[in-house]
DNA sequence: TAGTGGTCTAGACCACATG
DNA sequence: ATGTGGTCTAGACCACTAC
């Protein structure tokens, strides 16, 4: 297996770096210096590095040089699997009840201003509530929702089918249920719940933003960092 | 501002296919014709293609052309802050106090069988318990934390500042608080807690396994997707 | 087997921040 | 002022795979 030269290159700085021979704030050689190491042209030292200041893992500043990042935050992957998905997967029958399905003008948060659908369930895996969800989709962006049977499709499932959206940010805090959500939950009052809070956007449009529930033990989000990550 | 040339295809095609001009599925235009289309060489082209690939809105296959990638997979990416520089970020001030330290011989998770520190303590803000952290480290992987000040630094941020590591899998959960974990947060028994479970390695060497707990309110983990990813 | 993307070269000019 | 990275060119050869 003869590896491309450029990813050669991006390769054995990686290692010089995880490995700690090369250490945060160190300076690296100049890509003239690497062109002479590796015996290559300027323009492919300049794609492996890229990929490396791509990762985090390099910064580059002009006329100083390139340096070792300093370890400050690290970036890891969440996985955020559809709830329908998820429940099948773990041999469960799934299943949503629609609550509440009724149109609006939203008063704020980022779809403020704007016609929307507002919309609240719970979602069951093998008839025990597993979560309640609180939606709210933008009728400017989707106009289609108005149509869809959401009592046959989770609203988030139906979405991730029908609009793919292109910027999220997600907000995961631990809270405790309120009389309301307890009961809607079937647990006691101030049980703690995973909470995640998911805005989205198709470019500058905002697509919904919803409020997720998930009662202790029947749900966990899992994150992961390294080499398969990136890829 | 004259944007690069490279930058420019690559925007212009982000335009088309997130404006659904071009629709998943879609076969792109060559790179030959791309290069006509802009007037450039066929090396721009590719950079610019190469981006969008790597941010998953195209697929390249060989022999066949360049696709509009299928519906988006559900990853974000998760922010991991320091505690000590979160909390130094908010203006507060921060206090790591060390409850136990003993060395010991792993029985179980991905450390079983080595000798290791066991480490636990409590995170304070302002004087205020914020979270509760129950640390395993290989004295194998890192043999410098047995002389290593961990009153003087948090064990997290010592490991963060001395061990590059490679690979971390995470688990995000919503507890509620035992009585011994009440008495230490402060907080009354069953108090909601999110809870981050985290082992990380070196190469395939573990290096340190911890589980925190964050009193509800005190923490929130935020993860985000979009063309600013990175950032 | 022909056309596609994958990779690479040996130059070049430029903007820019730093010494 | 100088050397750094940022970008671009006009070629080239190769590997792969769908036709």
């Amino acid at each position: 297996m003869t590896l491309p030269l450029g990813e050669a290159i991006r390769r054995a700085f990686e290692q010089r770096i995880l490995s700690g021979a090369l250490k945060p704030g160190v300076r690296l050689p100049t890509e003239q210096e690497i062109m002479a190491e590796f015996g290559c042209s300027r323009m492919t030292v300049s794609k492996a590095l890229t990929a490396l200041a791509g990762a985090g893992l390099i910064e580059r500043r002009k006329r100083a040089g390139t340096f070792v990042a300093r370890p400050r935050v690290h970036s890891m992957v969440l996985e955020v699997p559809d709830l329908a998905a998820l429940v099948a997967a773990r041999g469960q029958t799934y299943r949503f009840r629609l609550d509440r399905r009724e149109r609006a003008v939203a008063s704020e948060g980022h779809l403020a201003g704007q016609p929307v659908l507002h919309l609240t369930g719970v979602h069951f895996a093998d008839g025990t509530a597993m979560a309640f969800e609180d939606r709210t989709v933008s009728l400017a962006a989707v106009p289609e929702i108005a149509a869809a049977d959401l009592a046959a499709e989770a609203p988030g499932t139906w979405l991730l089918h029908h609009v793919p959206w292109t910027e999220a940010d997600n907000r995961i805090t631990a809270v405790a249920t309120s009389s309301a959500e307890a009961r809607l939950l079937d647990v006691a009052e101030g049980a703690p719940c995973l909470c995640v809070e998911r805005r989205t956007w198709r470019g500058d449009a905002p697509v919904t933003s919803v409020r997720q529930l998930f009662v202790a033990g029947s749900y966990e989000l899992l994150a992961h960092f390294g080499p398969g990550g990136a890829a």
